[in-house]
DNA sequence: GTTACACCTTCCAGCAACTGGAAGGTCAAG
DNA sequence: CTTGACCTTCCAGTTGCTGGAAGGTGTAAC
């Protein structure tokens, strides 16, 4: 299978696989004409990493992962330790972002916002207390 | 005000500070040895910044804020319009964010964390439905 | 046989928003 | 006069790709 097949199999873009062999992610075979070459097991890692990143895992973390699935020994309280690290990141993450909207929501609420020059949002942020 | 207080003043990093002055948004004044020298009004603009970036806005979206802020013509309801799209942003963000924990949690309930080989959460992460 | 086109290759550069470190100048205190 | 905190510039690295240039390859149609 060519990169490009590879692609749509996974969902990765070709630039992105490539970019998971120079990181050393991913080997890949090469034909007589220079052209990559996956087989079923590669395929099935580049899925793996799909999957990985776009559950919030870092490439790092995807490293972790796939060292533990190639390990046959691996004992699955590792995946689920870092599983659950990841939740916590994920709920700071989430606890962030919902402070953030909060505040915009509030100050966006107390703001006319017609034509007038004064502005809520504009005194929050330049430090002046509504 | 050397650049050290005013990093301690509005919390910011030096390097952020002269980061911010590398990309043209807060100009700073030298003194005869060179250091820079911050005024009150400059300060009050790195503190802008700061409550800015905290809340999400990107440094091209501080940008057209600070460009706002110094139009003295400037209607409200341009600041408003840019806080809400924030707003938006973070619920996509947040419900991307929200979807990954779930599925996270899910697979981790599924998951017995003992010595034994076998892992829910890496069969999922392959391909393998559960 | 050649032309068109999709596909593949490598390499280099850039994005956001900083952060770290090296190498060196300045200033105040003891 | 030395110590130490502070300041300067410049260069490189971070994360995870993404875009583009310049060029080779495979295949089908004309």
């Amino acid at each position: 299978m060519n990169i490009g097949e590879a692609a749509r199999v996974t969902g990765l873009p070709t630039k992105t696989i490539r970019y998971y062999e120079d990181i050393g992610l991913v080997a890949a075979d090469r034909r007589g004409n220079g052209y990559r070459s996956y087989d079923e097991r590669q395929v099935h890692r580049l899925a793996f990493l799909q999957r990985a990143r776009s559950l919030g895992f870092t490439i790092d973390e995807c490293r972790e992962l796939l060292s533990l699935y190639d390990d046959r020994h691996r004992a699955s309280a590792d995946v689920k330790r870092i599983a659950l690290e990841k939740v916590r990141d994920i709920d700071v993450r989430i606890g962030q972002l919902a402070a953030m909207r909060d505040t915009l929501v509030h100050l966006a609420d107390h703001c006319h916002g017609d034509r007038r020059p004064d502005c809520p949002i504009l005194d929050d942020l330049a430090g002046n207390s509504a």
